[in-house]
DNA sequence: CATTAATTTGAACAAGTGATCAATCATGTT
DNA sequence: AACATGATTGATCACTTGTTCAAATTAATG
């Protein structure tokens, strides 16, 4: 068989292949991929060195893996999210339907069980220039980018590409910005503003996105 | 003497040290810290590797010497942007005063002589965990931050503070996310969004973030 | 010129890097 | 039992890492 292997019982219950991945990606995120080494994973994840490379082929192939595992449920989210959108007649209401689309997803990854830290990595690959090169972003995040920006063309059919590709960018910078807080948020506001509370966060935050700074 | 050292005339007409500080800037913008070995540093300054050490101590000693030398021009830009907003009577153009504040001295530095990859760098710095336990931020940033946050309570006396403050974060967010662009932005818009062309970005961003994505 | 101090140089060091691989182990099948 | 198959192990490889340091070089001073 090539799906039990050895009947897992001799570690916590969780296989060694999915150790791996949730050791990596708590690493990865915190100290990057350049700032973690095979042997750190290792440790954390309680498995001899050499596991990691016959089941991922290399260290790359490993932070890849936690992409390959982890975007597709964030996608699939915001494709539910904006199918619904689509059914909505209201544009006011349906734009509000399409930013909580992007946002939510990615916001209830920081406080559902252990995944936070894939916000945080996944806030690291974009803004890691090298991430061009590796295309995980391209390869995962491109399409369903496309057709949201497919949605709000729709809405605003007097808007100009540019702008309309720059609203969109503004959503996606304030939601990588928040899952990318290391403390700061809490720190400046004195606990404030927390980003991990998600439904405080969202109350906030999505007005002023839709309404601006200057009303309300 | 301790400041002129070998009167410079060896090379291209720019100190060793100055040199460093160049070549370490733009690779650490691109690589991260983790990323960028100090012997990558001393080719591309054409030094020897000892003199990085000689002169700056450790890796970490040069990566903090960049910032000492940065910041201080964005934040001292940002002051006197926030002391012109802070004599205009009306609100509304008070505000738009004190986002351009905070965005311009950034953006500019994207377009500017040779320092584009200092933005990169902070951007990068920002999106970093680990950015804490190195306390550049909170020592260089924290300052200028809380006097934004001041200047935007008297314009929202009726606003709560975790509004307040996260609308500091949103306009803070948005200006990291574009700085941060590595061809994302370009790419996903075919090039009718450009990051480079700042008199463009600000036309569009900057109502965006006033207004909102509802109107205009 | 002689002296002193600052700078420059590259070799050397110990520790760590990702990757490889023969050997061992566990398991299910015949 | 015998075999096959995949999983596991840790030693080992060739390199790279940040840092140190004695020696060499250069510049300023008396």
């Amino acid at each position: 068989m090539k799906t039990t292997g050895r009947r897992r019982a001799e570690h916590d219950e969780e296989g060694a292949q999915s150790r791996i991945l949730h050791a990596a990606e708590e690493l990865f995120a915190n100290s990057g991929i350049d700032g973690t080494s095979v042997r750190q994973i290792a440790e954390k994840a309680d498995v001899p060195v050499g596991l990691i490379n016959y089941y991922f082929g290399s260290k790359e192939g490993l932070y890849r893996a936690i992409f390959q595992a982890r975007a597709p449920v964030v996608v699939e989210e915001r494709r539910v999210g904006l199918a619904m959108a689509a059914m909505e007649d209201d544009p006011r209401r349906r734009l509000e339907m399409i930013v909580k689309a992007i946002l939510v997803p990615m916001l209830n990854l920081r406080s559902r069980e252990g995944i936070n830290h894939f916000s945080l990595l996944l806030a690291r690959e974009t803004g890691d220039p090298r991430s061009t090169e590796r295309g995980i972003l391209q390869e995962m995040f491109d399409p369903i980018a496309r057709e949201i920006i497919g949605q709000l063309k729709l809405i605003w059919p007097q808007r100009s590409d540019a702008e309309v590709h720059w609203a969109y960018q503004m959503i996606i910078g304030v939601m990588i910005f928040i899952m990318a807080d290391g403390g700061r948020i809490t720190r400046l506001s004195e606990g404030r503003a927390d980003p991990e509370n998600v439904d405080d966060t969202l109350r906030i935050v999505v007005p002023l996105l839709l309404n601006g700074l200057a009303s309300g």
